[in-house]
RNA sequence: CGCGGGGUGGUGAAAUGGUAUCAUUUAGGGCCCAUAACCCUGAGUUUCAGGUUCGAAUCCUGACCCCGCAA
């Protein structure tokens, strides 16, 4: 059986890796050319070209939608994965023969769209999932064919539920390959239920320090390692790595939003909308990220100052 | 050759040509019912290779490494 693997993000490897574990052979990739990345403009292979090479995967590069259909109307494959493969796939493509399938990472029909994983994070979700359905010509709209769901502990980062995500939707794709070939039934997604996702560009990290300690810790979590939260000190650019939130008692300072102060066991604290944000691990522009306290041990003088 | 910041005790930072300093760490001691608190004493550092200089962490050249932005 032909199967097409498509995809240009880190969630795409993750399942595809695990695909390789559970033995399911893939004719080809399809990813997007090289870019130009980093510092000093070098073109790297994308990891999923990287991953294609390692295992002898053949790779096709591809950057637009006729390409791509193209490559679809050559092969003939019988099944064609896509995970958040970033080109939206016309219906001209989808009826060319192959089943598309694809994997999406949350339980469909709610964050259709490109961020399902940082934004259930946002919201605080205690549990998401991963789709597998068939595509049509809008965005993750496609009937359902099944369903896995996936706890998220409390303090859940973006890249440790992006690989539990990656994990189960390749166990899912692994379990129902053998129907797919026959008629498969799929259920169409409840329309009243949909709910939608945004890109992130960087702006998303921009601390707003007037939402409350809880929202934007779940924010640092949901962003990190991209668009990554950050605020500015002293005209520079500083990330925020990790933190919790501290409740303020009634007798607390209250200061503006953003003022920061020393808290418990030398951490830096800062006040927000509501609550404190402890800042633990941070990075300020050209340095190394370090833990709040080390950083406090050269920059105790920032106590006092606000971030914007 | 996309733009830019940086490399100083184990860790985080000062010192812009003249005795390398501070915090933390660490060893020992003191105080204390006790302590991650406080006091005293000690330990430990300029990425590498050249150059300029009476004298270089500091200025120049080259190498290596780290990072921010942009993409």
């Amino acid at each position: 059986m032909k199967i097409i693997f498509a995809s240009n993000s880190n969630f795409g490897l993750m399942v595809s890796e695990k695909l390789l574990k559970s033995k399911i052979s893939l004719t080809k990739i399809i990813t997007f050319p090289d870019k130009k990345i980093g510092r000093g403009q070098k073109k790297e292979p994308l990891p999923l070209k990287k991953f294609g090479i390692r295992n002898n995967i053949p790779i096709e590069e591809v950057d637009n939608i006729i390409h791509f259909h193209d490559v679809i109307e050559k092969e003939k494959a019988d099944i064609v994965v896509v995970a958040s493969f970033g080109l939206i796939i016309p219906k001209k493509t989808l009826s060319l023969g192959s089943k598309f399938i694809n994997i999406h990472p949350s339980l469909l029909p709610k964050y259709r769209g490109p961020t399902p994983i940082q934004t259930s994070i946002v919201n605080g979700d205690q549990k998401s999932g991963v789709t597998l359905l068939f595509m049509d010509e809008k965005i993750d709209h496609g009937p359902i064919i099944d369903q896995r769901k996936v706890i998220f502990h409390q303090k859940i980062k973006y890249e440790e539920a992006e690989k539990l995500l990656a994990q189960e939707g390749g166990d899912l794709f692994t379990e129902k390959l053998p129907i797919l070939k026959e008629k498969t039934n799929a259920t169409p997604q409840r329309e009243e239920e949909a709910t939608y996702t945004n890109l992130l560009t960087k702006r998303s990290g921009l601390i707003n320090w007037n939402e409350s300690a809880k929202i934007i810790e779940r924010k640092v979590r949901a962003y990190n390692p991209w668009p990554g939260t950050h605020t500015k000190v002293n005209c520079k650019n500083l990330k925020i790595l990790e933190a919790d939130v501290q409740l303020q008692t009634e007798n607390c300072p209250s200061g503006v939003p953003g003022k920061l102060y020393l808290g418990t066991n030398n951490t830096l604290a800062v006040q927000t909308g509501k609550n404190f944000l402890l800042i633990k691990k941070l990075q300020l522009e050209g340095k190394n990220p370090t833990t709040s306290k080390e950083f406090l041990q050269g920059n105790i003088s920032i106590i006092g100052s606000t971030l914007s």
